[in-house]
RNA sequence: GGUUCCUUAGCCAAGUGGUAAGGCAAUUGACUGCAACUCAAUCACCAUCGGUUCGAUUCCGAUAGGAACCUCCA
């Protein structure tokens, strides 16, 4: 099955064709680790893992890297804030992240890499662009990139740096030859800094990502390199421009942006609190409702999230919690096991995630499957196989979709319950019934 | 100013040059001891105005409204 992808280095729809048949490389932009991430943050995370999850389920290969900015402004002014070292903010907020990252069910990456453990290689690689003539040292000891000595600059985020624009909302750097160059090394003597050739500082942050994927993939060429679509510029296309320069590669094939997620059809911004930390959203709600809720809409399409949308999306997800602990159920009451069975999720489903991940669609024949298996379920003595089929099914395309849907495992106590539970209706003890079916609706058995 | 993009029923949302998937909510009916669950049925002149076309929601242009990027940002 062909995986057709929106690459944004052509704007347009394109068949995935991979380096090395089979095998998918594929790198994500991770955060900066300078505090807790909202909820914006965790949609490449769901978008890209559920691709992942996709090309497993076809066969193929995946290596996936997904760094950690673990050496950025920001840190370093927490740092200083709190009277501790980088390492220390950086590391509090890796594992906060991670238990984000758990909590929505998502694939760790093959590697997640840090520029502090990288920090020689770029040196290194900073070096060789100003030996090379692609960057230069400015008497204040920085180091930029000279972007008018790569002839496609813009070509990802189409800007023209003959136009020079830039400066008309900030003030540019004198020392810049272009406005467009940007820093590879900041000379710095405040917060963390490094020793290298060209002084002392630290690296700017559009290197590390060019430098990590050559370390970590050994490859100077990927397939496919995502992030949210603020980042096509400055970041990727200025990582592409290192890549021109050092590797004479665009650095990926295919280059993927999702889109943003908006807080009451508003952009989440710190400065103006709207913002909805993933902790706090998880801590109310859960790692499945946010997932539906990024699912149930195309991923280069912005999300607007309200409680009116949280509520709507509530009533859907259980829908779907309700329908597979109803089927669970009922296999296990008639006799059927339900254990680990690998199933094949329709063609069409994959057809769906394979057209540039329209989730959306993919999510449509989640709900007819469930729709037909609840008809299936109201016929008088449906087939426990068909159902365990089913059952099975459905599993596996939750699994692509990373919704984790909780089901009961009928103990012994449960289907005496249960039995209980007819007898009392047959004997028309309603009050006891009643009572019963409280606690098996607790149980997640009866509804 | 430059560059992208969006506008589909009360809400979410997919999609196509030949007259609109799906879900939620709602209404009606069926099932039920009563409910719940579930099932069935009902529910859209695809922002506006032009153009191209035998035919446009789908292509092109304009208008209105909205968003993002151009500065750190998922």
């Amino acid at each position: 099955m062909d995986i057709q992808l929106f690459n944004g280095l052509h704007d347009r729809l394109e068949i995935f064709k991979p380096i090395q048949p089979g095998k998918v490389t594929m790198y994500v932009c991770g955060p900066t680790v300078y505090d807790f991430v909202h909820i914006g943050n965790l949609r490449p995370l769901v978008v890209f893992d559920v691709l992942k999850k996709l090309f497993l389920a076809l066969g193929y290969q995946v290596h996936h890297v997904s760094n950690y900015t673990d050496i950025d402004d920001r840190i370093i002014e927490k740092a200083r804030k709190e009277n501790v070292d980088e390492a220390t903010i950086a590391k509090r907020y890796i594992q906060a992240y991670q238990q984000d990252v758990a909590k929505m069910n998502a694939l760790l990456p093959d590697e997640s890499p840090t520029v502090t453990e990288h920090l020689k290689a770029m040196i290194t690689f900073i070096a060789k662009l100003i030996d090379e003539g692609f960057a230069y040292k400015t008497p204040s000891g920085d180091v930029f990139f000279r972007v008018n000595k790569i002839k496609q600059y813009g070509q990802l985020s189409h800007v023209d740096i003959h136009e020079n624009k830039m400066g008309a909302r900030v003030e540019v750097n004198p020392d810049k030859e272009n406005p467009f160059d940007f820093a590879l090394w900041k000379h710095t003597t405040q917060g963390i800094t490094f020793e290298a050739p060209f002084g002392k500082g630290r690296p700017g942050w559009h290197t590390e990502c060019v430098v990590m994927i050559k370390e970590t993939f050994k490859q100077t060429l990927i397939d496919i390199h995502g992030g949210g679509f603020d980042l096509k510029f400055p970041h990727h296309e200025n990582e592409m421009a290192q890549a021109q320069a050092a590797y004479q590669t665009p650095l990926a094939n295919y280059w993927l942006h999702n889109g943003f997620i908006n807080l009451n059809a508003e952009k989440m911004s710190k400065s103006t609190g709207n913002i909805f930390l993933a902790k706090d959203f998880l801590a109310t709600y859960s790692g499945p409702l946010l997932r539906y809720l990024l699912l149930s809409t195309h991923y280069r399409m912005p999300v607007n999230i309200s409680q009116l949308i949280i509520d709507n999306a509530q009533q859907e997800l259980k829908k779907i919690q309700t329908g597979l602990a109803q089927l669970a159920t009922f296999i296990q009451l008639n006799g059927g096991n339900i254990s680990d069975q690998q199933a094949v999720p329709p063609l069409t489903f994959l057809a769906a995630l394979a057209d540039d991940i329209n989730t959306s669609n993919a999510l449509t024949i989640l709900h007819q499957t469930f729709k037909e298996t609840h008809a299936l379920l109201r016929q008088t003595s449906p087939s426990i196989e068909v159902l365990l089929n089913r059952f099975f099914t459905i599993q596996a395309m939750l699994s692509i979709l990373g919704l984790a849907i909780e089901f009961p495992i009928l103990t012994a106590d449960d289907r005496q319950l249960y039995a209980d539970y007819v007898q009392a209706k047959s004997n028309q003890n309603f009050g006891r019934s009643d009572d019963i079916r409280k606690i098996l609706h607790k149980r997640n058995i009866l509804f």
